[in-house]
DNA sequence: CCCTATGTTCAATGTTTATTGAACTATCGA
DNA sequence: TCGATAGTTCAATAAACATTGAACATAGGG
């Protein structure tokens, strides 16, 4: 038996690489539009969240597929601390490649937030 | 044998009714950016463009299901005049419902014009 | 050192998606 | 009225996608 590895950092792509056909499909699904904008709203805080954060929004071998699409389209990064892993927007190298349109697409979800049914800016605080 | 009606015009949502994660999924697929792109190129000029004006990205019967996606989601229009069906972006619409998020994805996709493959300005003339 | 918590991997499942080509509908002009 | 032109519909297909649960890996705390 093959051992697999979990503990090492997971790859992620260039700046330079990031492509914008991956990453609006990314956007257009509506629990990795909602990590996002989880995400998004963490900025102004710590700017991390972990794995156990979103454990609202879907089963946790489910997330690990979201965040695998995430981080491999660019539009998050991973880092793994001890048996945590954090994440966060990468919001500079979007910024770079496609100026305005991470906040364009924030700004939309928010203005359909009930729709979306996302946390809304207070509600971003861990459950117990 | 039911006869299929093929003459009217095909239902379209409102303008509420356009949802963002329908709308990124569109605009996610490179053909259906490309014809995004193309309609509004066109914008500056006529405003339309009819279905043989994309006969260069897929076969016929692909870009009938491609309008049809983006018919459904929203983002384009369809007006039908004898045999043929022209086309326009819901600009109004789009941007009432979502501000600044077509504009964003149109200048990430002109910035990336020739990893996409999209027509360049001057290119936007009927082949013969 | 074991137990628990955190998260990943893998295989299986059912769904949706994009793409074809052939048959068809509809309209226009000669 | 016939033929050409524009585009749709339908069925078939293969690939990609989201979701699940069970098994596993890893690190930290009693």
């Amino acid at each position: 038996m093959i051992p697999r590895i979990m503990s090492r950092t997971p790859p992620h792509p260039t700046r330079e690489q990031i492509e914008l056909p991956l990453v609006l499909d990314c956007l257009s699904d509506p629990i990795r539009l909602a990590i996002v904008y989880q995400l998004a709203q963490q900025e102004r805080v710590s700017s991390e969240l972990c794995c156990g954060d979103f454990n609202g929004l879907a089963g946790k071998s489910n997330l690990t597929y979201h965040f695998a699409k995430l981080r491999d389209c660019g539009l998050m990064q991973t880092r793994v601390a001890g048996t945590n892993r954090f994440m966060r927007l990468r919001r500079e190298d979007l910024d770079a490649r496609f100026p305005g349109l991470l906040d364009a697409v924030l700004k939309s979800a928010a203005k359909d937030a009930d729709r979306l049914q996302l946390v809304a800016e207070c509600d971003v605080v861990e459950a117990d």
